[in-house]
DNA sequence: AGCCCGTGTTCTGTATACAAGAGGGTATCC
DNA sequence: GGATACCCTCTTGTATACAGAACACGGGCT
């Protein structure tokens, strides 16, 4: 396995150290799209130099999070809602196209990835969990055991990527107690039909669970955004 | 467009720059997979500081062309056919799903489309071109059009990545002159499909073509590696 | 008042100096 | 003779110094 497809990177470096710390205040929008901000800060916030800094910064700008402007500072990028559903859209094709192909497993080795699914997700509803950030991770693990059913490693690892980047959006479909529901029994119901052989009934379900996640959580993530900042621009198009 | 999708980015960057000529230098066969250097070795053949050496290595790196040992030197990464094979599979997913998703095109832009392409393809044998790299460059276009026209920005994005990813292999399969027939010949037949409506057999026929490819090219650069250097290990798996 | 030009500050891009660890070779000991 | 321990060298990781360009501000001119 190749070094940046580990799933938790224990950082030995500054630079992934930095990285991570960045992402994670990605994640918690404490950077805020649009946000500006320099290299020679970063290096203070952090305490290393503006080596390791950089290093983190140029990946998080080719993994689409934040922007350079050429001797003028650094910045957030905007959440740009055409892109995300063009992630989205990427992330559908990836998980349905595993489903598919999960007819061609043996009985054994379907068994094998349904059991541990099916021991989270189909719960009686009195033991659910209600933790929002432990939510979204089962959440993300589930998809990504469909996909890692697919037996394609490229398959995992781009879709890890479009993962890690709709999270920002993603992970907010989990604040509102419906939604929960809504994931626990749309979870369970793709499990049944995978049991009974519904390939094609539950690549349909993921479809329409994936997409009703992809507009509640356009709709949280503009809440998200007027709160963390009283006033907000749209600049005409759908970024912010 | 964000900076890293432009097609032909001019460095303005020394870190560009050595990355594009390591990656030149990869693709044309100067550095060989297994190959061991220092940074200071490419700093002293590029000019360059180590600085935007190591930009671009680590670019290199998580693109998969690449690993460092921790401070013990940088190595060209063995050509993994599994991987390869894998990345072969994703690329006939995101070229078959545009293709299928064309059905849903307007008449006036599919002739939009098409007609550029069948420029180039459905030409007279006599007049077809023989030089493998310009064969090369215009079949990458021929298959990135198919992808652009699924209008998904990140489905071209990712197929270019994985495009880039197998272009060292891929690039072989038109040194052989009924290779070169072949793709004309295949590339015309699709199009025709394309042409009548025919969506899913063009399909059928794009994933035939490009197992072809894969097949051929991998057969050619065993030979290809071969030359490169008389003796070559194999650590019993598929790596070399 | 408005516009233009020059200057100064700031920030990135690049080069270089320094630190720490891994690997190999050699000498020594058993 | 073989194995082990030590030391030296080499390489990456990190910090810092330096250069060049972009932007902002202010003064002068029209």
């Amino acid at each position: 396995m190749s070094t940046q497809t580990q799933s938790r990177p224990r950082a030995q470096n500054l630079a992934d150290s930095v990285y991570q710390q960045l992402k994670s205040e990605l994640f918690e929008f404490q950077l805020l799209p649009g946000d500006r901000f320099t290299e020679g800060e970063v290096a203070d916030r952090t305490g290393a130099s503006r080596t390791p800094v950089r290093q983190a910064l140029y990946r998080l700008q080719r993994e689409g999070f934040l922007a350079v402007n050429f001797r003028n500072g650094w910045e957030v990028r905007p959440l740009d809602f055409d892109q995300l559903d063009a992630l989205y859209d990427l992330r559908i094709l990836l998980e349905q196209t595993s489903i598919r192909r999960m007819e061609k497993l043996s009985a054994e080795k379907m068994n094998w990835i349904l059991l541990p699914l099916e021991a989270r997700w189909k719960v009686d509803p009195a033991r659910r969990s209600s933790d929002a950030r432990q939510i979204a991770s089962w959440d993300e693990e589930f998809h990504c055991s469909l996909v890692a059913a697919s037996g394609n490693p490229e398959f995992v690892r781009v879709h890890a990527e479009v993962t890690d980047r709709i999270q920002i959006v993603r992970r907010l479909d989990f604040t509102q107690p419906s939604r929960i529901a809504a994931t626990y029994q749309e979870h369970a119901s793709m499990l049944d039909a995978l049991r009974r052989g519904g390939f094609l009934e539950a690549a349909d379900q993921l479809a329409t669970h994936i997409e009703c996640s992809r507009v509640e959580a356009r709709k949280l993530t503009l809440l998200k955004l007027q709160h963390a900042r009283r006033e907000f621009v749209s600049d005409g198009g759908s970024t912010i």
